[in-house]
DNA sequence: CAGTGAGCGAGCTTCCGCTTGACTT
């Protein structure tokens, strides 16, 4: 007999507390929601008051009967859920299918792990919050009904496999128009000036200062650069300034992806794999959070080592309130479990997200860093324009003795220099002035994690939700994670010195951009198909007013049922109208007329990708194809663009009696003679360009390289050969691979040998993809058969 | 591996939030 079975989400979770809370204590783990809305069907009874239809998925059966069994051996039930929603879900469901009596069950909570904290819920329980369940109920049904009603119209009028929901879709609609805007987007340029004085003979000390204001253009800029010579440069006024930094928050999921972005340069989903295993070795506390909340032992902790490690002004405890949109609450804040260890064991990736972590929640106890800013104001006589020098000192480092946030701001400059002394009435030295073209820049483009940052503004998502929600919307191939090469930019330097002012013209790389996130043809198609039918839905706002309503059924002063009924309604009727209504959408665009042969010329989505196509399909001549490029997107392709797509692929000489022909394919642009492929380097080699010799040379690097890749071949099968692999020597039959046991010298193999190879081992080095895809296959075919 | 892109039209795909493995090289 069981005296007390306590239920929680994590299995890490109840390992820690079966330790606090002794041997009259079972704790087991639900792994998450135990029940769901079946998954093949909208699964929601609507003839029935939307009576949900949940099941027991198939890998959760072999749980529950295993929690079912434990619980006809238990006294007390003690369901201890996370605090929030589908926490309060989650026990709901355990306390149905479990067959739970109301007399043996006690529903408790508790947002800290410490052994204070769980006596305390244990001392306090309650019962099941059935307003909290169902407004859970309604997020859910909610979910379902959109994704499974505006999916299938993308299936019909877009393409198979595709999806829609009230995350993703709005994650997708970020990004698109962030693109549009940086498409539309015209770059100016305007002048910054700084002059640059000599403080001393020494030519060491030298002071620079700026016109606070950038001039609009050269003619401008020359005529104040005129009115300098001559111009004496006296110091009009030095004031200095008090100021102070405070430290940030501790982490949340969403601002620990953003820094371990910015700082290591983790996907979000690295990151959180990262965080998983630190957490399950106990080293640091729950990694999906949205609470900056530390416990109150936690705080202490941290005073004691700052303390100690720094020193008792370097402490100032303190807790922050949380600033994000329908945060819950029901965890701490991400944090070491033990602050005196400064380090941990493990990967050095699991080494560096400790160290952050560690570093940021020490920091947010620490003091303030003070500082004080210093400007000067220099007149100059031959106008009322000033200059202004700035110069920052820190004169308490505080917390940034630890850490520092990172901005996601590239262009920040960093201003923490030191003025020189400098006097009031003091004539200044001039040097020279330098008036330097600088450029508008576009908006940024989202990286995953300010992607993330934005969704969790607008309150969309949850912390378990971002990883996969990214993966999702690069998965359906809405989106791209990718780099983008910068390009050469002339700009204009004016430097006046010994009263002559000259002009050079420099060149800078500009616009490179490392890892982020690009909306394919298929996402803008989707999108606009999306927010043109279903405004309301990716109106960024909606999550915000479905989540009131949420929270008025928490309440208990909105029935879901009503809620959801109040949605539902006009929501199919308008799934219906677009079903019948809308066209079939596949982003058609028309260039206009290919002037050679007479015909339009479209761009458009086709079964394998965008593509540009010559002529229409009623002609009398079959359409001409071809696919798009990587980096054309079917809203911005030109007419002539599109054309020079067609001139692949194309015959550019002959070689050995054969021709040889350059094009591009699924795997990037390539050269083939005599049926045999060379692949030609993005950057190196382009196809539209490449001469015949070069062809030729590469033909050559090419059949070398194959020669040392075939160790043996045989005269009794053409297609049996040993051939030297990225994993050494392997055998490769009818396109399948086979490894060659270590006991055996590959140089040396019979034709024999190498069948009986074949036969005992099986294919086992054929790619990982194919064998995952093919598993999947089978065991897709397996269920529906049962079924 | 380097092509394809109507036509015939089965049966499949899909959501968001809770949680971990189970796979391979």
């Amino acid at each position: 007999m069981i005296e007390n079975l306590v239920i929680v989400e994590s299995p890490a979770k109840a390992q820690t507390i079966e330790k606090f809370l002794g041997k009259d204590f079972t704790v087991k783990s639900s792994y998450g929601h135990i029940r769901d809305l079946e998954k093949n069907t909208l699964s929601i009874d609507l003839e029935n008051n939307f009576k949900p239809l949940y099941i027991v998925p198939e890998d959760k059966k072999k749980l529950v009967s295993e929690l079912k069994k434990l619980v006809k051996e238990s006294k007390i039930v003690w369901l201890a859920s996370d605090e929030d929603r589908e926490g309060e879900a989650i026990s709901w469901h355990l306390y149905e299918e479990l067959g739970l009596k109301k007399e043996q069950t006690r529903r408790i909570v508790f947002n800290e792990i410490t052994k204070d904290a769980i006596l305390k819920a244990i001392k306090n329980p309650r019962f099941i919050d059935e307003n909290l369940v169902n407004a859970q109920q309604a997020r859910r049904l909610l979910d379902r009904m959109v994704g499974y009603e505006i999916s299938p119209i993308l299936w019909r009028k877009v393409r198979p496999s595709l999806s829609a929901g009230r995350v993703q879709s709005v994650a997708v609609r970020l990004i698109v128009e962030r693109e549009r805007e940086i498409t539309a987007f015209k770059s100016s340029s305007s002048y910054r000036v700084a002059a640059n004085f000599h403080l001393d003979d020494l030519k060491k000390n030298n002071l620079i200062a700026e016109l606070p204001n950038k001039i609009e253009n050269s003619e401008l800029t020359l005529k104040f650069l005129e009115k300098c010579k001559n111009a004496t440069f006296k110091v009009a006024d030095v004031f200095t300034k008090p100021s102070k930094k405070s430290p940030a928050a501790p982490f949340t999921t969403s601002t620990l992806q953003q820094e371990a972005s910015r700082k290591l340069g983790y996907s979000v989903a690295q990151t959180m794999t990262i965080a998983q295993k630190l957490y399950e070795s106990g080293k640091i506390t729950y990694m999906r959070t949205d609470s900056v909340n530390l416990s109150e032992t936690a705080v202490g902790m941290a005073k004691d080592i700052i303390v100690k490690e720094f020193g008792a002004k370097y402490s100032n405890p303190r807790q922050f309130k949380t600033k994000s949109k329908g945060a819950q609450e029901a965890h701490e804040a991400i944090r070491p479990t033990y602050m005196a260890n400064m380090e941990t064991e493990g990967s050095s990736q699991e080494k560096r997200l400790y160290e952050l972590i560690w570093k940021r929640t020490v920091a947010s106890q620490m003091s303030d860093a003070a500082l004080e800013k210093t400007t000067a104001i220099i007149d100059i006589s031959t106008t009322k324009e000033k200059l202004e020098a700035n110069g920052e000192v820190i004169k308490f480092d505080g917390f940034l003795k630890v850490y520092l946030e990172s901005t996601d701001d590239e262009n920040e400059e960093e201003n923490t220099k030191l003025l020189p002394p400098l006097s009031v009435g003091q004539v200044l030295k001039l040097r020279n002035i330098n008036a330097t073209e600088r450029f508008t820049y576009h908006p940024p483009r989202y990286t995953e994690a300010s992607l993330v940052k934005k969704l969790e503004e607008l309150g969309i998502g949850r912390p378990s939700t971002y990883a996969p929600t990214i993966s999702t919307i690069q998965q359906r191939g809405y989106i791209i994670k990718e780099d983008k090469l910068g390009n050469e930019r002339k700009f204009n330097v004016f430097i006046l010195q010994d009263n002559k002012i000259e002009e050079t013209v420099k060149t800078e790389i500009t616009g490179a951009e490392k890892s982020k996130l690009f909306p394919n043809d298929i996402g803008l198609v989707v999108n606009d198909f999306l927010v043109s039918y279903f405004q309301n839905i990716l109106d960024y706002n909606f999550t915000a007013s479905v989540e009131k309503q949420f929270d008025e059924i928490a309440e208990g002063t909105l029935k879901w049922t009503d809620m959801i009924g109040k949605f539902y309604h006009p929501f199919h009727t308008k799934v219906t109208e677009t079903i019948a209504n809308s066209e079939r959408n596949v982003g058609e665009r028309n260039l206009g007329i290919d002037t050679q042969s007479g015909k339009t010329v479209l761009v458009k989505i086709g079964r394998f990708g965008p593509m540009a196509q010559i002529g229409e399909a009623s002609d009398e001549d079959k359409p001409r194809f071809a696919s798009l490029l990587k980096g054309q997107r079917i809203d911005t392709i030109s007419l002539e663009e599109a054309l020079e797509l067609f001139k692949l692929p194309r015959i550019i000489g002959q070689f050995e009696g054969k021709d040889v022909t350059a094009g591009i394919g699924r795997f990037g642009p390539y050269i083939v003679h005599n049926s045999k492929f060379v692949s030609l380097k993005a950057g190196v080699d382009d196809p539209f360009t490449i001469s015949i010799d070069r062809a030729v040379e590469l033909i050559n690097i090419k059949r070398i390289d194959d020669q040392n890749k075939t160790i043996l071949t045989f005269s009794q099968d053409a297609d049996l050969t040993v051939l030297n692999g990225r994993w050494g020597a392997y055998i490769s039959y009818k396109k399948e691979n086979y490894k060659i046991p270590k006991t055996q010298d590959a140089t040396k193999l019979s034709y024999e040998a190498c069948m009986e190879i074949i036969k005992t081992t099986g294919s086992k080095s054929s790619g990982r993809k194919t064998i995952s895809k093919s598993k999947v296959k089978t065991i897709s075919k397996t269920k529906a058969k049962k079924k």
